[in-house]
DNA sequence: GTCGGTACACTGGTCTGACCAGTAGCCTGC
DNA sequence: GCAGGCTACTGGTCAGACCAGTGTACCGAC
């Protein structure tokens, strides 16, 4: 026979517990008020201090959204990949997790997503990824900025055309971190205009493997390019773990 | 000319704001206590009701804890997969994101795990494989149950040999809610004893993979073996977006 | 009749101050 | 040296108050 832990259950907790269960059940649906703090307080038999806490809970959940001065109340809110971005964005910032493991995560989303993209593209994802690219091309003459712009969408574009929000988020996250990592270092990168290009020029590449329904190319491209790109920011005895991913 | 939606910054998003930089920059380690709610309140200028909803939502995002009486004040807690499982529960619940997607995402993180285990593998690893197979073929006269927890074991063994913690935590989360979404669909699994030695055949073979190195032998094993059990109770109209992975 | 403004009744955000149950650590008394 | 109680704290909760802001219903000007 073992026992549980035993921890006191806190008011507001049970507060949380009720009307997620509500979102959950549906009994709620997103677009749907809640009633205000007020009314809470005495439907629950709690103080509104308690109300409030549990409407701070669901709120960082992102279960739902309450503005002052609306006289509906709070508002539920439809699931949403934020909450998940956000727990994610958590743990790839944590220690142990330095550039190399991001970047080798990363390759095998990248990686994933274009092998994806290449074999389940329709004819309107590739009138997508044509146009992105064009965005890219006239990026060039605009500054990095607006260049830089364009590539985050071609690969968002590439991301969603595997259809599945887990690889969008993770890689949106993983590659916001990674720049958040070396972006000092990329501050003073010189010779932007020839870097562009041959950004520009990768990303053709990609397409033409796409268009061709070359899984494995597209894949191999792309982990090659982020390994071309950021490997040097990578300590030289780090390296040994990204290298299989390039053969595979 | 474009202009950014302006929202009223809440005081206790500042104070959460600062206290969260302070736990990512390392200021503040896991283990470490912070300021009791009173102590914060003259620290950050505002009442005890906003410490305490800042509080509440880094204690619902697992980056502290706190405990009544405990007057060394709340607990800086390590980073945890808790939260990411949460809010990828809540998607999965939410329809947003289906078994498919789950599985595929599943098969690229196992692929790559086993992929890098093949190719970076010491001796030690080895051993460890061995011993957690061994652990297998016990359970498998001791009970469902415990064959499952070798089973579990096995696997976070080879995603502990990628020694990339996004790694080993994404798959951990991914695998979890799968089991959580299917776990009714699997309770009435009949001929168990066979199941339990086919499993245990297939790990017997990715192991031999691992040891001769077989990156790619391993990866396509290990994303096989999920198809072969999991592939079924995805809609059959929804199953071609895993297969490229088999191929690759 | 429509339209603009205004008043009002409400909302959530914040603060103050209070009480309680519970904890850690000291401080006895043995 | 140690068991037991004491105490000064902790977080959890409540009550009540004020404020800035919002949506709506009303109302007057046109």
């Amino acid at each position: 026979m073992r026992f549980e832990p035993v921890a006191p259950v806190r008011a507001y907790e049970r507060v949380v517990e009720q009307i997620e269960q509500a979102v959950i059940s549906g009994a709620l649906k997103p677009g749907e008020r809640l009633p205000s703090e007020r009314e809470l307080m005495t439907q629950f038999g709690v103080g509104r201090s308690t109300i409030r806490e549990a409407l701070r809970v669901l709120q960082a959940a992102e279960m739902i959204r309450s503005r002052p001065g609306d006289p509906r109340g709070p508002e539920v809110l439809a699931a949403s990949s934020a909450a998940l971005h956000r727990s994610m964005h958590r743990l790839a910032r944590a220690d142990h997790v330095g550039l190399a493991e991001l970047l080798q995560f990363r390759m095998i989303l990248d990686g994933s997503a274009h092998l994806l993209a290449a074999e389940l593209r329709t004819d309107d994802d590739l009138t997508g990824l044509d146009t992105a690219l064009e965005a890219m091309r006239e990026g060039v003459s605009h500054g990095y900025a607006e260049f830089s712009r364009a590539d985050v969408a071609f690969h968002e574009v590439i991301a969603r055309i595997s259809r599945n929000p887990l690889l969008v988020v993770s890689e949106e996250v993983v590659r916001g971190v990674v720049l958040e990592l070396i972006e000092d270092k990329l501050e003073h990168a010189s010779n932007r205009t020839s870097l562009m290009r041959a950004w520009l020029a990768h990303h053709a590449e990609v397409l033409a493997a796409i268009r061709s329904a070359d899984g494995a190319g597209a894949a191999h491209l792309a982990k090659q390019a982020l390994y071309d790109n950021y490997a040097e920011y990578v300590p030289a005895e780090r390296r040994p773990m990204l290298e299989p991913l390039l053969r595979s």
